[in-house]
RNA sequence: GUCCCGUUCGUCUAGCCUGGCCUAGGACACUCGGUUUUCAUCCGAGCAACAGGGGUUCGAAUCCCCUACGGGACGCCA
């Protein structure tokens, strides 16, 4: 165990932010690495908009993205409480230690911190030197008694031992406040890390809750996989220096370090992070996509109990190395549980534009109708033959047989199409075809 | 306005610390080819960047300065 100590300090008083989620997401990895402890700590000070929805979604994110933390909330720990509104007599005692020191004063009903006014010059991890001197002195405690922010942030840090502070950028200038306080209170001050912000897609500023792409919520509802969002993440605002993008975790713990962290501030691409978690469906095991599968097809009214489990996963096996993602696979899929699917009228278009595609069918009807081994490598054979005999393309007679069966003009490959569909489902579906036409 | 941070393809980035290997590499996106019966697969190609100016140097994307632009902070929010 490394005496490393870092913590995610969030604030509950919204969704979960995709900017929060990578700071939480870096933090944990640094603890990690380290082999030190990941501390979850809950700024809830503003008793006007925190709600105890935005703290489950919190806990909820966290648990999703595989972000697990050593101490805090229904965990515990020998720092605690890890809510900051029931820290107050710990708030109330630094005070005093700060007054006992002549350094804090009353104006207007409200407590402030007398600043020393001298140049803070902090050792930032990512950035380097930084100096920067705080120029007036700033409210602890509100007249109504309560603590601010930069008070209980650096009270909580100095008693929960937490030895690196990895956060937003939007917080580097706030550190001389910081500084000023750990000197007060002659506590270490602990290394600094301020991470770049995540820009919004489009437009000026960092992304903010109301951007569209912005809360991590979305993203767990519209299926995307919590591995492939941890993995884009990190590489936003971070890089491995070589030119690998599809890492997996353990390694990225292994290589996660401040050097590797950029300055400059990243802009979000849901585009490329679409592409992460296609990337990740086309790797996970098939018995995964399947009981991932099996609600999203059940919703969709495609299966039921008494759907056969072999068939469905012959069905997905066939189809996984063609899929985009899972919310799309009823519409991918829904010719294979049900005869009334819908026909592309685009696809149909297109095959009908030249040839004659439905004397081919009725070519590929006899052939199919009467073929004794019906599995794909000899399907795939005697159409060939049936091609060549007839001095035909072989795609006239793939193209609208696949129409047909499925209407449309892409998919699975068609040979494991037609195997998993079966001869008696294949032949009868072309024959209802050809009666409709 | 003041202060802090930053600036390599449209986007994420490698290279910068330790100047020559950079004709600046990879990825996403886009465009075009090819394979395949088809496709949302696969393969290939193309497009496209060192913000600008001044130094230092035999040599600068890399070091220094200035300008411009971008971001952030300046709350009895966090």
């Amino acid at each position: 165990m490394s005496t490393v100590r870092v913590r995610f300090a969030p604030s509950p008083t919204g969704f979960f932010h995709i900017g929060s989620a990578r700071t939480a997401l870096f933090n944990w990895l640094y603890a990690r690495h380290t082999g030190g402890t990941f501390v979850l700590r809950v700024e809830d000070t503003d008793k006007e908009r925190n709600t105890e929805e935005s703290l489950q979604c919190l806990k909820d994110g966290m648990k999703w993205l595989g972000l697990d933390w050593d101490e805090g909330p229904e965990k515990g720990g020998d720092f605690g409480p890890y809510f900051q509104s029931e820290r107050d007599p710990i708030y109330q005692e630094a005070l005093e230690t700060l007054r006992a020191k002549d350094r804090v004063y009353e104006k207007e009903g409200a407590t402030w911190f007398k600043i020393s006014g001298d140049p803070q010059v902090i050792e930032d991890q990512v950035r380097g030197t930084v100096s920067r001197t705080e120029e007036k002195d700033f409210v602890i405690f509100r007249s109504d008694g309560s603590p601010v922010f930069h008070f209980v942030n650096v009270v909580d840090d100095i008693k929960m031992g937490i030895t690196h502070v990895i956060r937003g950028e939007d917080h580097l200038s706030n550190t001389s406040k910081h500084t000023e306080l750990f000197k007060a209170f002659d506590a270490p001050i602990p290394v600094f890390a301020h991470i770049p912000l995540i820009l919004k897609q489009e437009g000026q500023g960092k992304m903010s809750k109301r951007d569209k792409g912005a809360l991590l919520e979305d993203y767990e509802k519209e299926g995307f996989f919590p591995a492939a969002i941890r993995n884009y993440l990190c590489l936003l605002g971070w890089s491995p220096k070589d030119d690998r993008e599809i890492i997996p975790f353990d390694e990225i713990i292994q290589l996660f370090d401040f050097k590797g962290i950029n300055k400059d501030n990243a802009r979000f691409d849901e585009k490329k992070m679409t592409f992460f978690n296609t990337e990740y469906l086309r790797m996970l095991p098939l018995d995964e996509v399947v009981s991932k599968s099996k609600p999203i097809l059940s919703e969709a009214g495609l299966i039921n109990d008494s759907t056969d489990e072999a068939y469905l996963k012959n069905v997905l096996e066939i189809c996984q190395e063609k899929l985009r993602s899972l919310p799309t696979l009823p519409e991918f899929v829904d010719y294979f549980f049900k005869e009334d699917f819908a026909f592309n009228e685009k696809a149909k278009t297109k095959i009908f534009k030249k040839g004659e595609p439905l004397e081919r069918l009725k070519e590929v009807l006899n052939l199919l109708k009467n073929l004794s081994l019906f599995e794909k490598e000899n399907i795939q054979k005697s159409i060939t033959e049936l091609a060549e005999t007839n001095e035909q393309g072989i795609g006239s007679y793939f193209q609208i047989l696949r129409f047909a069966i499925s209407g449309t003009s892409g998919g699975p490959h068609i040979d494991a199409l037609i195997e998993t569909l079966g001869q008696e489902k294949t032949v009868k579906r072309i024959k209802t075809f050809l009666e409709n036409q």
